[in-house]
Parts: structure tokens; C-alpha cells; sequence
DNA sequence: CCACTGACTACTT
DNA sequence: CAAGTAGCCAGTG
């Protein structure tokens, strides 16, 4: 059985919606462990497949894709773009406008 | 059970 | 800006 974190960060995950994205830590973070950036990407990269994971929805906290051109970057920046989600000159997704705050942030911009 | 791994991040050189 | 580093810690074999 998975413990606890790994579960809600699974949740987490399937809860972003098409057209945005959110960050390694920000997922850790919703998921009940700050800092615990690292273990989402191992998720990732373990369990995209088995869980059907939008994955593809995970970036760093940079703004940028973290997976390698050849290793999939192109395939997740396609899969990204089809959402509607644009990339700036140099690659980078624009957080300010993209990332999922979760529910809090829908709330807060519905006002 | 243990070691390894990892698509991270914030901070310091 | 680039490179190094110390935390991070659970799935997997």
C-alpha cells in the first residue's frame, strides 16, 4: 500500500485541470509536505503509467519543463501547447498565468 | 531489509 | 549567470 503523502500527491495530481500546471513543490506541498518536491518527481517518473497521471502538468518552479530534449520534453511541451498552455521565447511557461493554486486560487480570481 | 534513485529546490559560491 | 550543495524520502528491486 502507498503511504499517505504519496496518495494525496497522486490526488493532487489528477486534480489539475487541462490548460495549467503546477510545480513539484507545489504539488509536495498540497499534498501535505513542503520540501517533498523530489519524491512527486519520483512519482512521476514511476507511476505516470500505472496511475494514469496527467504528467505532463508537473513543471519545475522555474517555469520550465524538466525532462530532457530526446526524453520526452518535446512530447510533454506538445502535450502541454494542445491545452492551450503557450511557452515564451525561451521555453518557459508563464506560472503567473498558468499555475493551479487549487481551489483557493479559483475562489480568490472569482471575485 | 537495504541501497539506490530521482522529471526538485533554495541557497551559496 | 553557472556550478555546487545540502535537504528531501518513499517506491522499487
Amino acid at each position: 500500500m502507498l503511504n499517505l503523502f504519496t496518495r494525496r500527491a497522486l490526488q493532487v495530481i489528477k486534480g489539475i485541470p487541462e490548460g495549467k500546471v503546477m510545480t513539484y513543490g507545489g504539488v509536495a506541498a498540497l499534498a501535505g509536505k513542503p520540501g517533498g518536491a523530489r519524491q512527486v518527481s519520483r512519482l512521476l517518473h514511476a507511476m505516470s503509467e500505472k496511475y494514469d497521471l496527467p504528467w505532463h502538468r508537473v513543471i519545475n518552479a522555474r517555469g520550465k519543463i524538466s525532462l530532457k530534449p530526446s526524453h520526452g520534453y518535446e512530447l510533454q511541451k506538445a502535450l502541454l501547447e494542445s491545452e492551450g498552455i503557450g511557452f515564451t521565447r525561451d521555453d518557459t511557461i508563464k506560472l503567473s498565468i498558468y499555475l493551479w493554486d487549487g481551489v483557493f486560487r479559483e475562489i480568490i480570481e472569482e471575485k
